[in-house]
DNA sequence: CCGGCCTGTAAGAATTCGTTAGATTCTCGA
DNA sequence: TCGAGAATCTAACGAATTCTTACAGGCCGG
């Protein structure tokens, strides 16, 4: 509940980038997908409040994608498209899509449409926490506290709690570094490696990992990295 | 809901017909107003569902109009307009419009627009409110006052008003400070994001904050800020 | 005109976080 | 098992951002 979601599912990695940094300049949180198939595996375990959909996508139909979002999730749908067809809208729009946005768009406008769907409180999910239990440990996102098993508080920083969601909300899973680039609104430089390294490592300090031995963020060498450890959201 | 009521003001008769023809063929009831004031008039009796408005009305500024909607009416909004700029666009949505089409338009797209903010139920807007309790203060924005867990009373500036509704009226959401500019009129320049830290410094000791660890105001690096606490308005 | 309050500017301290670079660990083939 | 090369870790540094205090100009009532 903190600040709404926005998912950018595009397959041109320049146009995720200007989206995700104006929403982001906005006040929301984006996380970007290249293709379907990675964005319904995350739907899996994120909800989010607007979906923004390219419709030109490689790998599967979009107008079936955006059919059973509408049908399955609660989020608010945006096609993003280059098709400026009247039928097209229509269809779109008929299939279950909150609005159309032709390409190429104004950034302003796209920022400007994914605040009007956000402002129709259509996308209030009731159960929806930002507060996340594992191993004795109480991560809550909403205050930026981490809270160890005997109750004791410490703070974690922006950057620490992105990594953090990412782990909680993915557990058990492997998550590879392009991945996580991607989520972290990471700017395509190369040396962004060397920061998510740190990053990782200032958040195994944090949650006083063995570093010879770390049992919650497992390091797959070549691959990513895995959380282990069983996590309920309240 | 029966059959949804949908307003059409537009000042071209013919228009005002296709419209209605093409709605009522959809299902949609639907009432017709050459005139901003004739549609208010009709406004205090009936409660539409969905209002299409034409903003090159002669006798008032639409965008006014919208705006007064958004907040008074629970209704969906949608423009139609001639103007094709993006920053008419923008500046419509931002006044609470929910939607913006452009002249010429498709008979069907309209059509499928109304859908789809029919689909997504109505907004509750809050009117203004000038009280609000959180964690046992409580401000009296009409009267520039501070009342602590205890009673006391403290005044609080114009400009830490400000900043302190801003925190209010959007509570657990992250806020820019390119937003905060916007709302607080910032000129543009470079200087106004030391002002706002000083505000929100002076802001952070009235509510008696511990500046190594603030509970309330607590800040994002790189980002903005978000104000913790349940708020509640009256 | 004086004095108090409000508010922005300036400047130095403090914090966050990415970058660098050397150390460490891992994989794989010999 | 050993060694080379790649990948990862982490301590230290530094740039950017933010915090706080001090100060000055503006406004208003007396």
């Amino acid at each position: 509940m903190t600040q709404p979601l926005v998912t950018i599912l595009d397959d041109e990695p320049e146009i995720r980038q200007m989206l995700s940094d104006a929403l982001t300049e906005a006040g929301f949180r984006t996380m970007g997908f290249g293709r379907a198939t990675e964005f319904e595996a995350a739907l899996r375990t994120t909800a989010p409040d607007v979906c923004l959909v390219d419709l030109g996508l490689p790998d599967r139909d979009g107008l079936t994608l955006v059919h059973r979002l509408a049908l399955e999730s609660g989020a608010a749908i945006i096609i993003v498209s280059g098709r400026a067809q009247v039928q097209d809208r229509v269809t779109g729009l008929e299939l279950g899509a909150d609005d159309y946005i032709i390409k190429p768009f104004e950034l302003a406008e796209v920022v400007a449409r994914v605040r009007a769907r956000v402002r129709d409180g259509r996308t209030e999910r009731p159960g929806e926490s930002s507060t996340a239990t594992f191993e004795g440990w109480t991560a809550r996102f909403d205050r930026y506290v981490l809270e160890d098993a005997n109750g004791k508080e410490s703070a974690f920083s922006h950057a620490e709690g992105e990594v953090l969601r990412l782990f909680l909300e993915a557990p058990k899973r492997l998550i590879t570094r392009a991945q996580m680039q991607e989520q972290l609104g990471g700017a395509a430089g190369e040396s962004f490696d060397r920061a998510m390294d740190v990053r990782i490592s200032r958040l195994r300090t944090k949650l006083g990992e063995d570093p010879k031995n770390p049992k919650l963020i497992k390091t797959i060498y070549g691959a990513g990295y895995i959380f282990l450890g069983d996590v309920a959201w309240r």
